[in-house]
DNA sequence: CAACGAATCAATTGGGCAATTGAATGATTG
DNA sequence: CAATCATTCAATTGCCCAATTGATTCGTTG
């Protein structure tokens, strides 16, 4: 009886050590990086703006929480998510709770937006029924290799630092749905609102690559299409 | 663009700190009790075992992360949680991934349930199987005021404390199924056990109040019957 | 109004975690 | 084999958080 207490505890406790693994912004932000595939540190380093060790330290920390997983590729080394969908799963859970009960991300984001007043953002839902009642066009504008590991299939790699580069390719009788990293991504609301400014009828798709992983959505890499 | 970068690290520092106020053993037991109901910081404090004035402290902790509120009634403080579904799906999203990645939880848990060998447990989607083939006696074992505050439509209410006094109210010729608080509570394990040593025929259901409440399952509260 | 009980507050202590810097490892390239 | 680059390690500092204790608030009851 008292070893069924302790059993409890000790589950609370480990519980909470995987908790306090996430709790961290800049693991929260390697995270959510590697939720759009695997990458080196150099990369993770630079793209999340942090400097070099201490990105490396906090991917040693969520190593030993089991989160993720380093391989060295030559004098690279490489880390990815252990399980895609439990952690995605486990990062949107949070961020739900956070757009429930943080009144101050609500407001945070709902400014953010407001200056950029003509960005409309659907979801997954609303999307699908729109590309019921005429044809769509899907943009990816995440880098390059982030499209390469895992994309929405059918939609095309638009990358937004080579948008103003590439609006000849793009159809302007179609509207165009442009997705990102996820919610709090602020890609796509910059390529929606650029397209917008040129002519185009585009909006913003709200959830990302997370979003579907962690429901089981299909995901399109290279030519096969998975389900994770 | 800068602005832009703003906006990310803030909303990833509001994600750490509502990842903060979960990361700790004796919140993340608090949060567990309150999913299964509104509860005193007396019953709290008494159920988890903690100290009183370090419930009343963690409490604060989670009130200021706007995942609990507190109303006064009388000369009793009754905490509740202010969503009950994004909360239990939160902490049903990190019992996943606990499942998933620590492998000293798993262990410990087969550890533990190795001394309860007759004891099967079975999950949702199997139960529901079952209850196909042949009708089955659901209960409830949890404390009656948990019960009360919310439950498996159907079940009876049963207090493990009360079981052995109440042995002649269970039929014996259908099979039983128990369920508690969730795949780590003890509860519906040692009820099982006992009724097995009975001769009844009995299970154990994993999933408890809290993860229906995550799937948007039905809750029977009283007479009425909801979906959270 | 006094006494009691529930809950919170205040203040101290100790311990652990994060940022930073510079050095060390380990693979690749010429 | 030396040089270079990506990554990790080590060690320092400072800071925040948790546990504990005792005092305080607030409502209820006699």
């Amino acid at each position: 009886m008292d070893e069924a207490r302790h059993f409890q505890t000790f589950v609370y406790e480990r519980l909470a050590r995987l908790a306090s693994a996430v709790a961290h912004p800049r693991r929260l932000e390697l995270v959510d990086l590697l939720c759009q595939g695997p990458m080196t540190v150099e990369q993770l380093a630079q793209k999340s703006g942090m400097p070099f060790a201490s990105a490396s330290q906090h991917l040693q920390h969520l190593r030993m929480a089991r989160l993720v997983e380093g391989e060295r590729q030559g004098s690279y080394v490489c880390y990815r998510l252990v399980d895609d969908a439990v952690t995605c799963d486990l990062l949107a859970a949070l961020q739900r709770a956070a757009a429930r009960y943080d009144a101050e991300v609500r407001a945070a984001a709902q400014g953010f937006l407001q200056h950029y007043r003509d960005v409309e953002s659907v979801d997954l839902a609303t999307l699908r029924e729109r590309m019921r009642q005429e044809p769509l066009l899907l943009i990816d504008v995440r880098p390059a290799e982030e499209y390469a590991a895992g994309h929405w299939p059918g939609a095309w790699s638009l990358p937004l630092e080579d948008l103003a580069n590439r609006l000849a390719e793009l159809p302007r009788d179609r509207a165009i749905a442009a997705y990102c990293r996820g919610p709090y991504c602020v890609l796509a609301v910059h390529a929606v609102n650029f397209l917008r400014q040129q002519g185009f009828r585009a909006f913003r798709l709200i959830e990302g690559v997370g979003e579907w992983r962690s429901r089981g959505e299909m995901i399109a890499v290279g030519d096969e299409i998975r389900q994770t």
